[in-house]
DNA sequence: TAGTAAATAGGAATAATTCCTAAATAAAAA
DNA sequence: TTTTTATTTAGGAATTATTCCTATTTACTA
């Protein structure tokens, strides 16, 4: 099944609660193209060629609705910008200093590592609604991608 | 020996290769006395009553400054807002979606897991400086700690 | 105690985000 | 269909967060 399709995308919206405006589609799709962890801004540049009216107030205002209704997530940044991930599945990030890129990475055997560690340390006085590994450091050469290795085959 | 002691200030400043100024002196015990994880106005808020002189700037700088020097880092946000920590041991990160507030846990055996984790992965084209583990949910009676539990003894 | 490089104050500039409200629009009702 | 109504949006103003600029001040060095 295709993301981006018309009709998934209204389906998506209207299962969310959400009426299926042109600006939601337009913007829900978007997010789902957009390679990576957009800002507010990022999102707004993609799509106002092809939709000059479209304010950038609306962008924001969007993208905050999709976040309740849990369509998309906002990412932790140390920056001080808030920047979005259409991704919902449990997966990690890899942040680098240098370029402000942000990496996902997915492994099984470390999501339930985690999950494992948190049957026997619960946390009192709160519930938990989503955890992230963040790893900071830094890309080596910029021409070259980012990869997970796995050396214990 | 007392982290917010005068000399012991200045001799972590010297350390770090910064020079002892006044500013930089108040700036970096307001960060040790902080308790959470600040933003550059909570600093300028914490110490402009007795600092009336000092400007936001030089805070935003200093601050920027410490974190570059290894003193402080910053801490990701899901808000968009710069946030610090003076806590520079390995600990993680419980995110509260409701209040904002951040705390801190310790957890020997999580750490362990995680860097044990990375013994196996390594991630190519990459240098780790850091990884913090960021626990998203809500804190559910305002007026009672977020504790983390060990039920497993 | 003067000289020099580094740091700061203070405010202007910029960037990021939110707020406001008249107009437009989607969905429901007639 | 058309009308109604509640929701949503455009557009810009307002606000908040952060960075930049530069004359002045300060900490170190000789």
């Amino acid at each position: 099944m295709d993301l981006v399709n018309l009709t998934a995308v209204k389906n998506r919206l209207i299962e969310s609660g959400l009426k299926a405006t042109h600006q939601r589609i337009v913007l829900l799709k978007a997010m789902y193209l957009f390679d990576g962890h957009p800002s507010a801004e990022n999102i707004f540049e993609a799509v106002s060629g092809d939709n000059p009216a479209l304010s950038l107030s609306t962008v924001y205002r969007v993208l905050e609705d999709f976040e309740k209704a849990g369509l998309i997530n906002k990412v932790a940044t140390r920056k001080g910008i808030q920047r979005f991930d259409s991704n919902t599945n449990p997966h990690n990030h890899i942040y680098c200093t240098n370029t402000h890129d942000i990496y996902d990475f997915y492994d099984e055997e470390l999501n339930e590592l985690i999950s494992d560690f948190f049957k026997k340390r619960s946390i009192r006085n709160f519930r938990i609604t989503d955890i992230k590994l963040q790893v900071n450091g830094e890309k080596l050469n910029p021409d070259q991608k980012v990869l997970i290795n796995n050396n214990h085959k």
